[in-house]
DNA sequence: TGTCCTGTGTGCCGTGATTTACAGTCACTA
DNA sequence: TAGTGACTGTAAATCACGGCACACAGGACA
């Protein structure tokens, strides 16, 4: 496992503490699906108690050993949550995206996480502590049915994921994950599906549980076949329908390319 | 796979609308986790849009087709979770016991199954309209707290079972279930502890995402290497703690053998 | 423009796992 | 108590995948 780098701990950077940054704050919190509900005193005294941090590349926003006091909604960029194999190797949880909130488990008292957060590009997250939330649940009900959907929601993807690595050959694997992509990052184009997120095959075979050799073969395979086009760092899937029936899934609606960010349903971490 | 019989989907047998048997539903709701703070009144009500099923070993509870209009209680027996892969084989997600709730995703709208659920012995369920759910959690902070801790409990349990599949050998996820099994059905004997649930090789390997002959195996060298006693159906690990050092888990503390049904805390499924 | 680094393409080989086939054993019941 | 079906043990053939080695391409940066 040469190729993958050691994430770097001291990437770090903490929070401007600038009126602009407060705002953002507040705005980020209102946004959010969970709070929406919530009166405009109650999103402040829920701003006072967070903190904002912005993360470089590479960054650790969490590490297994940390406390988990919080729950953080991610402002900005894009963060990998992956567990550590005892060999070294990274599997991926799962992937989330500007508008997702993350670290949930801490709700639950027993919830020691053993997971990593990792910063995929430069990346802001608003840390919530869990003493609000969990007040806030135990006050209105709304609340807690959102956090109850968000676990739902989480476990269904999670279930999905369990269901296509157990008995699945690894090319099953990762065609069942390009379609999974494609319903997230999709984008219509005249030369098929394009999926508009960065994954190199290192990290697919990270999320499948690969490596990244057969990753390689595998995407070459489905190119000769005619089923995607591998165009520097990009992949365009040509017969989204035809892959999507030959791992017994549902040809996926593409998502409207939307604002990162913009007021959202409930949605739930890919992958 | 020819060696699993097909669902008998005739098995089902209608609930005695007895007396006695209306007690038992009442009894069986009160000690739910879920409802125990609810009044006696409110249980009355819960029970009176309840139904109670029984179901003979190999009864289907439900299909992936049914409507998933309800909650089941788990009030007596054993109740397999499976999802059909489309090579007919059958990877199971879960493994009820008695006090357990499953089903429980159709609390969310477009949550739909597509799961089996079979008993594996004689079993008695007890089906809650999900409305009935949703509307207590709407009023009472306490049921919704509780459902959200019954999906947190469930994903992290999942969330262990991804990461024992990623980039794990068949061996290794043998033993992480095996100690998995331990910390839930196991009883200490004078020759080691004992893994109080009965299953099959083929269920074994149903878990796990393997077939029968190499769980046949790997137990048969498991033995040799003196970390296990397989005797007439019965698993008996010797050496529990090195086992789960060799896959990198803590050794569990064994459950206290406890009365079925007896009140408990929120319990998770195993596996 | 050269150097470095990350990511990608490709072949070979060892091995772990499925497949197939068959034999033996246990438990239930007719 | 014999018979039947489900479960368990074993062994050979085959295959998919991981591990290793190396070559190459493209971007970042001096």
């Amino acid at each position: 496992m040469v190729s993958q780098p050691e994430p770097r701990i001291c990437a770090i950077t903490e929070s401007l503490t600038e009126q602009n940054e407060m705002d953002q704050k507040y705005w980020y919190l209102k946004n959010c699906d969970l709070f929406s509900r919530l009166s405009a005193s109650q999103i402040s005294h829920l701003e006072s108690r967070s903190v904002s941090k912005t993360f470089d590349r590479g960054g650790v926003i969490y590490l297994p050993s940390d406390r988990n006091d919080s729950v953080a909604l991610l402002a900005r960029g894009r963060v990998r949550l992956y567990h550590l194999t005892n060999e070294g190797k990274q599997a991926i949880l799962a992937i989330m995206d500007p508008g997702e909130m993350f670290g949930e488990l801490s709700l639950m008292e027993d919830g020691s996480r053993d997971e990593f957060a990792e910063a995929m590009e430069k990346t802001t997250v608003i840390l919530v502590p869990r003493e609000e939330v969990q007040s806030l649940m135990a006050e209105y009900p709304d609340v807690a049915l959102g956090v109850t959907r968000l676990m739902g929601f989480r476990r269904q993807r999670i279930e999905r994921r369990l269901k296509s690595l157990l008995f699945k050959s690894n090319r099953e694997r990762l065609v069942h994950l390009l379609v999974e992509l494609s319903a997230k990052y999709g984008q219509q184009t005249e030369d098929g599906v394009q999926i508009g997120i960065k994954l190199s095959h290192q990290e697919l075979a990270n999320i499948i549980g690969s490596t990244r050799e057969t990753v390689t073969v595998l995407l070459g395979e489905l190119q000769t076949e005619g089923s995607l086009l591998i165009r520097r760092r990009q992949l365009i899937i040509k017969q989204l329908s035809r892959l999507a029936d030959s791992v017994d899934m549902a040809a996926p609606t593409l998502p409207v390319p939307a604002a990162p960010f913009a007021p959202r349903r409930l949605s739930s971490s890919l992958i």
